[in-house]
DNA sequence: GAAAACACAGTAAACGTTTTCACTGGAGCT
DNA sequence: AGCTCCAGTGAAAACGTTTACTGTGTTTTC
């Protein structure tokens, strides 16, 4: 059915071997011959089996990525950078979706590993032990998260904190709420570092509240925490979760900006399109993927290059939900 | 480096042939054998290289899906469906992303063929012919699109836009404008005939504007528009439109669902979050996924099953957005 | 009790490539 | 003329599997 190789040959009446080389390395064959080669191939319509390719060469031409849910659009926007930096360098992608699920996702690397080069993962709750092993098992690359020896595309989510907490003390908030996400998540840990510097330099208070779980019931149920606490600020993990704060506050009546200012993290569509809009922190998603993608090309290269981690700038969009407290403005 | 069949069957033994039927055809060897192959094969951690196998049976055990946007989540919806399904049979998924490029959707499938048993393919804009040649180069599934001869996974939106009709007809509007979507784009099409049925069947007046391109900037232009022809309702191609609109609207001034009543499609998780939430309908996005990979596997089935297209219902979702006109209220 | 059937396991051929090695003929050198 | 060298090509081995074929020993059948 499939046209092979062996057709080719037999039609430009040359070797397999010969074909093999017009195709791959080209100045290994007389010009004349390549031409007729190339010219048959074309006319075939023939496509290289890249299985059989790789099963020789040991390199598959494709590469992998592991997100935990498909339905988070921060992982959909890493997922499209992975996609169309690979396809420039003409890998292929394998995706796939761990529901959240850490065993599932040590499984699906390693279900992976064989028919890849290299793997792309995004797993901020992954235990660390695990994540080497995988390193282990492939080519790995981290997304927004920092394990030794292990390379990684990394945002810079302690500065974009920085600026978030600057923005409100500037604004003259003075006890603010930081709603966690997932303790074991190195992004919210990462995040909470980040804040807990900047409050500290600025000398405001803190109240630490959570974990939640990083969707929008979490923000529902946060909000009244924070609420209780009386607070002037509110700094959520996520702006699903912010979404969720926002929802439960107007329901309860409360204005925001003008009683309680909101802080999301991702600036994911909605956030520029709620009503009020949304402050939080841009991630450059897609750059990330892209940078992953460089990362790990980069290592499967002739001899290696160094294992490299490096972060790209988070960027604070002041939009609707940040004000001056209520008090400050009598 | 990696362990392959050969090392298991030295030291479990036995031939390579054995070990194969061990993993593959396990009624084909003995209990006794077979467990100890079982054995020696966990304990070393073996996992069948799939490239080589694939090179024999012919069967790749991957799937293929286009989508032209990730960014978009009503196809990663769709992919998290396909994903699941997939993971399920245990095939692994191949994705590109197209941009929304007609000619590299071709290509893209076109170069996925090789390496997987099947596509699914979600172009809601390519043009008939190309979809046959494409289906004529690997097995292919439709997502929300049909095409004689080429299975499809549906989604009934004829059905969701008569809901959403009558919905209006019965709060009592009477001139009603519909935001195009993408003239060439089958859902558009599809909408839109179901839209002008029940239109008709009311007797009330119906405003087509556009084609606009079915994101927020075209919602932002299509508001004006429909302004200025005085109807009561608006109903949008999909979500990120209407969105568009209710921000515009807002801007003048104009109250929703006070002075004009909206409508979006696809209920994407904002409308349920913006202000106010928005009346749409609901896409069974991952089902469909879902269907579209159980009619691939299907087709790939001993005989080939038959060539099917199936319909999944949509839901009118009624929130914030829809009220009676304003003048009826008087 | 012999023939036939069967359950089980091993040998080797295939799948479509790439790549090592060997071969050819001609060019350049002494 | 004889030698080496090289460009160009082909034959064949390899990659990790599956599967048709073959060969055992054991059971069933008459």
């Amino acid at each position: 059915m499939a046209v092979t190789i062996r057709d080719v040959a037999r039609q430009a009446e040359v070797s397999v071997a010969t074909v093999s080389r017009a195709l791959t390395s080209p100045e290994l064959v007389r010009a004349s011959t390549r031409e007729r080669v190339l010219a048959v191939a074309a006319d075939l319509g023939y496509q290289p089996n890249l299985a059989a390719r790789g099963l020789i060469t040991g390199r598959t031409g494709n590469l992998g990525i592991v997100v935990p849910d498909l339905n988070n659009p921060f992982f959909t926007g890493v997922l499209k950078g992975v996609q169309s930096q690979a396809r420039q360098s003409s890998y292929a992608v394998f995706v796939a979706d761990s529901d959240e699920d850490p065993a599932a996702e040590r499984d699906l690397v390693l279900a992976m590993a064989k028919q890849v080069d290299g793997v792309i993962l995004c797993s901020p709750g992954l235990e660390e032990q695990v994540v080497r092993e995988l390193a282990r098992a492939t080519s790995l690359v981290l997304i927004n998260r920092r394990v030794r020896g292990i390379p990684a595309a990394l945002m810079s989510s302690g500065s974009g904190m920085r600026q978030v907490i600057d923005h409100l003390v500037a604004l003259g908030h003075g006890r603010i709420a930081y709603l966690n996400g997932p303790r074991t998540s190195w992004s919210n840990r990462e995040r909470r570092r980040g804040l807990k510097a900047a409050v500290q330099r600025h000398g405001v208070d803190l109240v630490d509240l959570g974990p939640f779980p990083p969707r929008y019931e979490g923000g529902l149920q946060a909000a009244d925490l924070a609420l209780a606490e009386g607070v002037t600020a509110i700094v959520a993990y996520n702006d699903i979760m912010a979404l969720g704060v926002l929802a439960r506050l107007r329901d309860r009546g409360v204005s925001v900006p003008g009683q309680v200012s909101l802080t999301g993290f991702d600036d994911l569509m909605f956030a520029a399109l709620c009503q009020p809009a949304l402050t939080t922190v841009a991630m450059p998603v897609e750059p990330t993927g892209r940078l992953g993608v460089d990362l790990l090309l980069s290592r499967l290269g002739r001899d290696g290059g160094a294992i490299r981690q490096e972060e790209l700038d988070t960027q604070l969009i002041v939009r609707a939900t940040t004000a001056p407290p209520s008090d400050s403005r009598n």
